[in-house]
DNA sequence: TCAAAAGTGTTCTCAATACACCCATGA
DNA sequence: TCATGGGTGTATTGAGAACACTTTTGA
């Protein structure tokens, strides 16, 4: 394919920055390129935006190719458009981000599709300006986390107020108080406790809690501050 | 031109939202289009990204173009990439916003560019989905102004603090106490009082303060809150 | 002299923080 | 029985919110 001819226009392309968390570990989804360009590269998951379909009809299609998730809303980060970013065509890529959970279905189609999750203290080197996106990402998220209960995204349905700690623990990068953290949640009216425990963490088990997404609307609309 | 032609190929344009505030009322830059296409409506300034730019540049040159600015930081909104978002062009846009001060000599420019200033309270009927994204522009300005001294780019560079809470209350749509006020902008020691007064708010007159850059600079980097 | 805006202090309430011990259980 | 992580309460501090009067001065 001659290079020059793709410099004459616009290319648009989407990628998609994916955590997930596990093992109370922060995550990124990466895909180990199999197929040109930048074969035997990685990269985030991503794709041309078609002629006939929005940024965000993209986004999910690709999100479902590699994972199988639909009804996950990504969040737009940025555009990415120098010029020189794509030596191949004139791209602009539109940077999107979701936090996704983790179960069995998803880590087998992401293995299936040559992805595999990376912690993102140790992100390896990802082509043309992915490494920026997911930088960018990250600081984006830490920063919403204080104002948006953005953590429950990433937990299993039935999670452990233990494990929702180590989740902003991984996010914020410190370690926070476990008197003040649950009494900080609980105040929030967002969580309803259930009569199971989890003894997969602990001999004595913690107590399972299910987020309650109609209070969380409730609180959405009476101006909220989420901070932990 | 053949409409068809160009629904083949992408085209990439950025749309500024700028405000200004005088007169104690946040206002938004509207252009008169005396051009094709949409002659006689009213639309965001803004304008088709060329091949051998990147989006911010393109911003960069309309924002000098209408108003002789240079040197303003626009922040990116989002991108509206509807497939039939414009009816002409298969076209995304990249829509960026900023807050900038009105003086005499941007009066005159933009007068002389066929734009108007119209109150945000009060915002006509623009073409495609420009009032969408100046809707979205004034939640996430809202939201913003609660972590950032996003106001003082909208104030002369003199200004009293009976100025910049009307700005405030502006951005926020309601009024503030003005001895909370005066004390938690003061707290933040963001400000430096001049010995001038300006009089023409009142017989009294009202001391003039400075935005302290690198005060506000030392403030970024310890962690901030910019809530009034 | 008075109208109109500028400027000032205190109290109350609430949320954030710091901090240490007992509990339940499987190994 | 003991090591491991789960679960609890209190005291202190600081920030936000509510609230009313005096000052200045040009008209």
């Amino acid at each position: 394919m001659d290079v020059y001819l793709n410099k004459d226009k616009f290319y648009v392309a989407v990628d998609c920055i994916i955590f997930g968390f596990e093992a109370g570990k922060l995550k990124l989804l990466v895909f180990n390129r199999k197929i040109d360009p930048f074969k035997d590269s990685l990269s985030l998951i991503g794709s041309f935006v078609k002629i006939g379909e929005s940024v965000s009809d993209a986004a999910i299609r690709i999100l479902k190719e590699f994972t199988g998730l639909e009804n996950v809303y990504m969040k737009e980060l940025k555009t990415y458009s120098s010029v020189d970013r794509d030596p191949g065509y004139r791209c602009i890529s539109v940077a999107k981000y979701a936090l996704i959970r983790i179960n069995s279905d998803i880590k087998k189609k992401v293995e299936e599709n040559g992805t595999t999750w990376h912690e993102v203290d140790n992100i390896p080197q990802l082509i043309l300006d992915h490494n920026e996106m997911t930088n960018d990402a990250l600081k984006r998220i830490e920063k919403n986390a204080r104002y948006k209960p953005i953590g429950f995204e990433l937990l299993p349905e039935k999670f452990t107020i233990p494990q929702l700690q180590k989740l902003y623990e991984a996010i914020y990068r410190r370690v926070l108080d476990p008197r003040n953290f649950r009494k900080k949640i609980l105040s929030h009216d967002i969580i309803t406790k259930l009569e199971e425990k989890d003894r997969k963490g602990s001999k004595k088990g913690a107590f399972l809690y299910k987020f309650d997404h109609q209070k969380y609307l409730n609180m959405q609309q009476s101006g909220y501050n989420f901070e932990v």
